[in-house]
DNA sequence: TATAATTTCTAACAGCGTTAGCAAATGTAG
DNA sequence: CTACATTTGCTAACGCTGTTAGAAATTATA
């Protein structure tokens, strides 16, 4: 009896579908105005049918917050990929990282930003060390290739990250006007001296 | 007669309190949960009353910002004049930042992340304008010191102001643990890049 | 077909920012 | 001191929000 089968089945496409109208909403208005009761109306179900599928809110907004990262990781990797010199490669991640932070800027407005998420919120996303991880083993690849044993890969992982999302966010909370030229240097920049600093 | 003089002051006190009252919510509850019934109970007025005062709540926010942005420029200027050699200045100044930033974590939230200002809310804050002077001037007398003029200020601005502010968000969404050594470790990494950097 | 289980709904609670309109207090002028 | 005008603060309400309780309707099982 595939009945409870189909049961799951159709659980899972109503599930899938709140995702989906969240999503909608959220690139046509917002993150702050999205709300339970516009995607249940987008649905075409009644609101409490969502804590069927969610615990809250918040539930929804994690599960894109793990989306965003699989994503980035995706693109980080696919950037890495192409090189196989690690200065390349970081190099190569950066742009990957910067292209996404822009080409998404709903992700990661809520990755980032969005009311701190704080410590418990980190937790729950292992994404995030998976991430990490792409951008430390690189690190240690131009350590290890350079014979560089006094500059500790913690630190030099935590400067990138640091400094790239710093770069997005401030670019950000400003206006849109086409300072891509001055962007692109402000990357290089900050490039040139990271991966110099990073060879001892 | 001085009535209408009592009446403006008398007014100027409730709008005192009212942001006093606002402050000791946020740090007792954080931004999230300030509400404008909360701060009309805690002033013992009724909620409308804050209208006569402040156009909405963003306003209020807005307020916040402003001061936060007024005591960070007290604390880097007051960091500057303590030095005359300009890359000392810049080396003080980011430790002000820093400091700043972590000893008013209510603040800093407030005028970066939480809910991404956005365009409008810049404009309306110039003492942002100031705080960019303060590091932008330094900038200059250290490539003027130097005779380097290769390095365009702006863009060592935007680098330095970026790295700093990524250094910290990314820091603040971590959780408390005594990564305070990794901390100073990072900060002073970015400096000795930045400054060697800058002198070309 | 009758009973059990699941699904989905309506209604409500408690809160939010904000506004309209009335009541009370205060100021001004005769 | 009274009469009018002005300002001040209130209550009540609107339209939202996230979330939950409990009834109704649907579906599965015996």
């Amino acid at each position: 009896m595939g009945i409870a089968e189909r049961k799951l089945r159709q659980k899972g496409e109503v599930k899938a579908s709140i995702l989906q109208a969240a999503w909608e909403l959220v690139q046509r208005e917002g993150w702050q105005s999205l709300s339970i009761r516009k995607i249940a109306d987008a649905i075409e179900y009644s609101a409490p049918v969502i804590y069927d599928h969610f615990a809250n809110k918040e539930a929804i907004m994690l599960e894109f917050t793990k989306r965003g990262f699989q994503q980035l990781n995706e693109q980080l990797i696919k950037a890495k990929v192409q090189f196989t010199n690690p200065e390349q490669q970081i190099e190569a991640i950066a742009y990957a990282y910067w292209k996404f932070a822009f080409d998404n800027k709903e992700y990661y407005q809520l990755m980032y930003g969005l009311g701190m998420p704080g410590c418990e919120t980190v937790k729950q996303i292992p994404e995030m060390a998976s991430f990490a991880e792409i951008i430390f083993s690189t690190i240690k690849e131009i350590l290890a290739k350079n014979k560089n044993t006094s500059a500790d890969p913690h630190l030099k992982l935590n400067t990138f990250w640091s400094t790239l999302h710093g770069l997005i966010s401030i670019n950000m909370l400003g206006k849109n006007e086409s300072r891509d030229e001055l962007n692109a240097m402000v990357l290089k920049d900050f490039l040139i001296g990271f991966i110099s600093g990073i060879k001892g």
